[in-house]
Parts: structure tokens; C-alpha cells; sequence
DNA sequence: CGCGTCTTATCTGCGATACT
DNA sequence: AGTATCGCAGATAAGACGCG
């Protein structure tokens, strides 16, 4: 068996976890983890059934927009697709340059809403567990409807059911950075169970299930590294080697 | 008219990839 | 291996907008 078919192999399995992660928060958010409960048409088309007592509430009426600044002390946030708010300086990746003067840097409290409008489509968006600023090219929320509980608000925002309608209601001319536009947003409609425990467990559920999957994942990037590594070797020897053009 | 906010397009640094 | 180019993830400047 050639090592790029394994490689290639092995690509496609951790691709295959991806894929089912998202449909699992996509599912668990909008039908609930209880297969046996009595549903309804939820009358929005990307989403269909969900169960009979959830309510489909508008962003509107539960997301209220801040925009507090002058605390250019605080700690800088940056808003990733796969870990969600946390602090800039915790990651090395990021090359961006946080502004001299960060006066003008949106203040964030724990439990806020934050999106990056050029990359809502992607899934760029979510709900932060620090508080801290962040760059005035996001937009910063706060919830203001108490049955909403802040983790299962933010797997229902990001989940992939949504993020055609984000690219949908987003415009502008550079390609991968259209702008999500604001009033559009807050028409959104979202399904949300009733109680916040629901809510709860819910969001315990797919910690849970997405822990498994994460690590399963990690297992099989490792065994790609190593394989490209070795791959690598053997190019470095036929080329540095007996290589005759 | 002045000022703050919103929009839009351009800019950036570096890792990733392609090619030789 | 070394070099050239691309692309990601986001920041930011500057003009447009709009409110009192």
C-alpha cells in the first residue's frame, strides 16, 4: 500500500468527523436530543421540524447591540472559527496588528455575542466566556432574553444550517469578505426550547460528543504527520541523492 | 456644521503550497 | 532543499452617512 493513499485515506476520514460534527450541532440545536418528542413545522425552510413546545424567537427581540468603548486596557480578544473568543496573545497564528490605540475597541462582558461580519458566513461568530475588547470591525451583542442560555446560544449561531442564509443576507465586492448586513441579521429567526435546563442539557450533550470526535480527530492528524514527514524524507534523498534530470 | 458611526476596499505578515 | 507565489484571517484607513 503507497503512503499517499494512506495519506489520502486518512484525509478523508478526519474530513468525514468534521462533516458529522456539524451535522450533529446542527441536528442536536434544532430537533433536540430526544428522538421521541412530538414535533412541528418550524416554517423556516433551511431547518423544518422541531419539536412541538420549542419557540422560534427573533434576534431581534433577544440580542441587543453594544457598542462600549474607551477601555483600551483591558485584555484584546480575537474571534476564531474553530475556538471561538479568546484572548489575541494566546495564539501564535494570528499576524494581525492590534492598533496602537485600542480606545476605540469594543468593550465585550462575559456571555456576549460576537461576529465578525466579513466572515459570518463562515461560521465566524460566537459566544465569549471573557471579557476583554476586540477590534470595532466586529459586532458585539448582548443578550437580553433571560430563558436564553448563553453556550446554547452559541452552537445554535454557528451551526451550518445558518451559515448559507449568513452568505445570503451578507454583500460586497472582495470575494471572502462580504459584509453581513446588520439589519438583515436581527430579522433572523432562531428555534430556542423553552426551558433554559433543556437548553443545558443540550449543550452537555454535544461538549461531550464533540470532545470524542476532537480527539478522534487529533489521533489521525498525527498519523498524517508522521507520514508526510516520512514521505518528506524520502523526496529529500532522491532529490539531494542520486537525482539525475 | 461637527462629530461619531458605518461601509468598503485595501493592506499585512507569515504559513502553506508549488515548482524546480 | 531553496525559492516564488498564494491564501488565510483579520486590521484599518478613509470616505459616506446621518443625526442634532
Amino acid at each position: 500500500m503507497n503512503i499517499n493513499n494512506i495519506i489520502t485515506q486518512t484525509y478523508q476520514s478526519i474530513e468525514e468527523l468534521k462533516k458529522y460534527k456539524q451535522s450533529l450541532i446542527a441536528e442536536s440545536v434544532t430537533k433536540g436530543i430526544d428522538p421521541n418528542v412530538e414535533m412541528k413545522d418550524s416554517g423556516i425552510e433551511w431547518i423544518g421540524m422541531i419539536p412541538k413546545h420549542w419557540t422560534i424567537k427573533k434576534v431581534k427581540y433577544f440580542l441587543s447591540e453594544s457598542s462600549v468603548k474607551n477601555y483600551p486596557n483591558e485584555t484584546v480578544l480575537s474571534l476564531y472559527r474553530d475556538y471561538g473568543v479568546i484572548p489575541k496573545d494566546s495564539r501564535t497564528d494570528n499576524h494581525n496588528v492590534t492598533s496602537s490605540d485600542t480606545s476605540s475597541y469594543k468593550l465585550i462582558e462575559k456571555n456576549d455575542v460576537v461576529i465578525n461580519k466579513m466572515k459570518a458566513w463562515q461560521g465566524s461568530l460566537g459566544v465569549s466566556s471573557f471579557k476583554g475588547i476586540i477590534s470595532p470591525a466586529y459586532y458585539v451583542y448582548k443578550i437580553i432574553d433571560s430563558d436564553i442560555y448563553s453556550n446554547f446560544l452559541h452552537y445554535v449561531l454557528r451551526n451550518n444550517l445558518y451559515l448559507d442564509e449568513y452568505r445570503r443576507i451578507s454583500s460586497g465586492i472582495r470575494i471572502g469578505q462580504w459584509d453581513l448586513e446588520k439589519k438583515e441579521f436581527e430579522k433572523l429567526l432562531y428555534p430556542f426550547p423553552n426551558s433554559t435546563s433543556e437548553q443545558q442539557q443540550i449543550v452537555q450533550y454535544l461538549d461531550k460528543k464533540i470532545f470524542t470526535i476532537d480527539s478522534l480527530i487529533e489521533d489521525k492528524t498525527k498519523v498524517i504527520e508522521e507520514l508526510e514527514n516520512y514521505k518528506k524524507s524520502l523526496i529529500y534523498e532522491y532529490v539531494t541523492g542520486k537525482k539525475e534530470v
